[in-house]
DNA sequence: GGTCATAGTGTCCGCATGGACACTATACCA
DNA sequence: TGGTATAGTGTCCATGCGGACACTATGACC
């Protein structure tokens, strides 16, 4: 990785930052308008090169064909995209997209599941589940379509509120319970709309 | 967004799934020979409509040129390729991505911070920072290139291998603290190697 | 001084690619 | 019954694009 020279690795950078930026990647002529070579062959050369070091592909006779090849090229996932919400409105319409304060962007593999498309992602508010390790600012990422089990972590809309509470059964009925020995409330399930069970968490910092 | 057909949609299923899977969006005449269209004008008509209804981009004359535009792209932030190790060996190489036993891909924003290249993610062992809502099985975004601040949780290199441990100073000198009770020890830090600050914490279920 | 790798210029070719146009078929809807 | 939107075939064109070839220049190394 380190056998490359400053060029090359200038080139290698604009071509993934290229790709950031306009989602494609540039061909050979752009390439060498973004250097200030006045033939496009140097740009060729450069390619050529990277090509044999391994950090790049393509295949012949194919526009926009380039392809960084990173160690961890063989690790990565699918990514999703998962809107952040800042608050759940009481209707269940599936166009909550519009009212994204966000976008949680991750790899189906760290996220443990692939997440439907009505997923979503909430900041945590409150201490109510610090029992479960579930602490203030983190993202919560919430699947609906999953089916609540006992122990599960589930958004709940209470006093139009989404909150998250444990889901649990007892005597064959389901109940919801705060991780926080402060909040001791048993809450009958029944009597409130379950958004959906959460299927991850972020925290930064 | 609901304004599509069976058809369309598929078609753009096919776009962004082909986009995936080989790092380039398909050309029309690619999009046409997927779906059996003998003619390349069936994908070429699809695509105007697509881009009508503002789910497709493109730029005029360019090749694969086609940019799937989501709801969410305004949100979209840079995301960022983090090598999952298994262990942090001894030597303090910069190329331990050749270790990686995963690949944690994550935007920038939910991270909270542009790691450096030499950043990496640490599954979470044991129950020694559960008082700081660190729970086994975890996996913790490290950091070396960042100055270790007070209350910063680390990773350290102990007795060969890595552990959490938050950072704090008494008397001016630097120590390490387990977050259990369990764990009361303070360790001098000097004795040891920080090999970076946790940055960011992803749990699955 | 000779050899080799990097770094460029200039030019030509062939095909891959986007785009327009004319025409057909099948629904759905008022 | 006719109009409109979707869905598709067939053909032609201009050009974007990858690729090869010949040639030059500048270092580094021995």
């Amino acid at each position: 990785m380190t056998g490359l020279t400053r060029r090359q690795k200038k080139l290698l950078d604009f071509i993934s930052a290229h790709q950031e930026r306009t989602g494609m990647v540039p061909t050979l002529r752009e390439i060498a308008a973004y250097f200030g070579f006045k033939s496009k062959t140097g740009a060729v050369n450069h390619v050529k090169l990277l090509r044999q070091k391994g950090v790049l592909e393509s295949q012949p006779r194919r526009a926009r064909s380039l392809r960084v090849v990173s160690p961890l090229e063989r690790f990565r996932k699918r990514t999703v995209d998962i809107p952040l919400l800042g608050s759940i409105p009481a209707g269940f319409g599936e166009d909550r997209v519009q009212e994204a304060r966000g976008c949680v962007t991750i790899d189906v593999q760290s996220l443990g599941i692939k997440p439907s498309p009505v997923a979503f992602a909430l900041e945590v508010k409150g201490d109510s589940m610090i029992g479960k390790h579930i602490a203030p600012g983190d993202l919560v990422v919430i699947e609906p379509r999953a089916e609540p089990k006992t122990g599960d972590v589930v958004a709940a809309l209470i006093d139009g509120d989404s909150t998250l509470k444990t889901y649990m059964t007892r005597n064959g009925k389901p109940y919801l319970k705060a991780e926080n020995p402060c909040y001791p409330d048993l809450i009958p399930a029944r009597e409130l709309v379950i958004q959906g069970v959460m299927v991850a968490l972020i925290r930064k910092r």
